[in-house]
DNA sequence: TCGTAAACGAGACGGTACGTCACGTCTTTAG
DNA sequence: CTAAAGACGTGACGTACCGTCTCGTTTACGA
């Protein structure tokens, strides 16, 4: 794998896909070992062997560059339960969720990700396309089918509930006052359905005051 | 050439609180017109008219500077409205943070603070200590007073609910896959109080599963 | 948008003769627009639609190409005035060259083509074969028709006097401590000829101490 | 010479002499040992273990920079002899200048910086300052001791004799149509002083037709 | 006449150098 | 004695050009 089976030839031009699958594969290996800082276009071509000119020839900043290593180098599990169970299926999704933010190295890879997002809207656009967006559709068709079947309110917007859930959990990742646990996650879930308010004795049907 | 006619204020000490107010005052101007990437002890000193030197002494970090600049120069309203309607007070309050965040100059500075904060330790520990604490703790307050009052729930970790209501909104700050909008906040906290779930008629008090 | 309208000849092959003279055109207009160091291969090639690899077919560097420009699409005014008064045709000649490097565009193109054939051994060789040889050569000529009509010394080593006076215009155009004009092409002239001793009353004839 | 016998410290400030210092030494290294074009601020910097923001800050272009490190390096033999007879002392002059240029790292040096002077106005003007300007001066002092003593032409214009001597010279090493040898130096001088123009018997004062 | 080889345009590639900015450390100098 | 001033080494930025090389296209020649 780091061994260059082929002869490598003189400085003329290479095949794009090749010097791609470097570069990102360099990139990869800068994000996990050393966190986001280290992905700079500089270090980058030099740990893949590339020219600079490159790089910024395909990616618009660094961050999107990091961006892109970090979701063609893991592996990218967008299954969700689906058992007929909101409940059951939620809490084993936020619990995963959960895990891989508390892993060793994707918890601070995604944070810093996020954190440069906040001053590089090409990552932050590549994040949303590739990461965010896709997880958050999911998560939707998975709430309408649990519509459908009706476990879930009518009146209910269910984008604001994805918010809640996985918001919540950024929240804890990237403001961490508290911590991120998967008893966080059960109990987040447990809240998110049933919600906060007290229910008195004699009040059948409480509708939200809307 | 030589001689500078204007009342040069010399290189000698001069008092730390006059220099910190300087420099706070340069830092917060830097902050507000360009973005947390323009807080950089270069700029800060040329602007604030004082030695990097001094800066590195009293902050760890720009990121670190960049906050207590924030926090200084901008009015502290920590106030939480205690009418006694929960679902009101707390519509109130969603609503004034999400204006707050989109306002043209807060939300990005709340944005870059927190992003850079994901690399920048010492940033995330001022944060926490002079901003997201403080306002969890009152939260938390305010949530305790209503559970005293019979409105929430015995069994509810209300620091859950403070991630479901905040983080939900920085959610929608920091990864901009839907709008920040009031009608946001108000559904939101509709959604955490009534939960999510559908009540069939006859059903007089769901409690949670459990 | 992919269809493109105009008679695009396409990329194939091109009579050389047509592809020469765009190059050559081209690299003729940067280097008068903007001097020796903008004629690039990638800016020639750019300008004039070519492609690199068709320029590094035909000129061995930069400069040599740019020479061939400058030599190609300008006026080549060789003529030497032989009116059989030596002083008289080298008064014209060497006022007519110091108004030729004075000329705007001309001055700094041949200090410049000098400049680089410094470093640019290809160039340095085309500027001897096409530009300064033949003027050399004819120079040469003319004075040899001088010297046979008797107006200059037999034992004069003619080539040297070329030095003195081209030479003498070249250094104060490319080391200019003194200015080049007219007035000081017709005192050169007469200086090379009539030489800077003093002749003493009574020194009928002083012959060269040599 | 390459031995750094102080013990190097970390990466603040150095003495400024000690800095510039180094910068020349590894400038004058690289100057000769492989030509100007070698001279670059990159590698100047990396070689003398400086930054490249120094040199920016004391020079204004890596010719300029080049020019004071060969100046500062190389012996400055400003003497010119003057023992009472302009002929013995120029030649001794000139053929001492051609021993120069003809020196296998001295020539293409001087000739290098001219030519880089050509494009870079910064090194002209401090070529002109240190080294051409000063020998001018030099010999234009020279050339009017003799004409005080009565050796030269009252009404002849000195600077134009430099330009026909030094000039010359110069001609031969920029432009070497001709070889630049002692032989060369000798006829020069002696062209410069008698003139070119063949002397008829009968022809006892032969003035310069002004 | 019809492939086919040559030459073309386009432009990406690995490099080197450019000139700038910020970092964190250090010396110098003035109050 | 201390603080301001600011130069230092380091390293990243984004760009220009170098000379090499791949690619697809088109012309022009030879079979």
């Amino acid at each position: 794998m780091t061994s260059q089976p082929s002869p490598r030839r003189g400085r003329g031009r290479r095949p794009a896909a090749e010097v791609r699958e470097g570069v990102l594969r360099a990139a990869a290996g800068l994000l996990l070992a050393e966190g986001v800082k280290a992905v700079t276009f500089d270090r980058v071509a030099a740990a893949a062997g590339s020219s600079k000119v490159t790089l910024y020839k395909w990616w618009p900043s660094a961050g999107a560059l990091a961006a892109e290593a970090y979701f063609t180098h893991s592996e990218q599990r967008l299954e969700f339960p689906d058992t007929g169970d909101l409940r059951a299926d939620l809490t084993a999704q936020m619990r995963a969720f959960v895990r891989l933010l508390t892993e060793d190295r994707t918890g601070p890879v995604i944070a810093g990700l996020i954190g440069v997002a906040q001053t590089d809207p090409e990552l932050s656009a590549a994040f949303s396309r590739h990461y965010s967006g896709p997880r958050r559709a999911l998560a939707l068709a998975t709430f309408e089918k649990a519509r459908a079947r009706g476990e879930l309110r009518d009146d209910l917007d269910l984008r604001i509930l994805v918010d809640q859930l996985w918001g919540a959990c950024y929240h804890r990742l990237l403001i961490p006052d508290e911590p991120l646990t998967e008893e966080f996650a059960v109990a987040l879930v447990d809240n998110a359905l049933d919600g906060a308010l007290a229910r008195r004795p004699g009040d059948p049907d409480e509708a939200p005051a809307a």
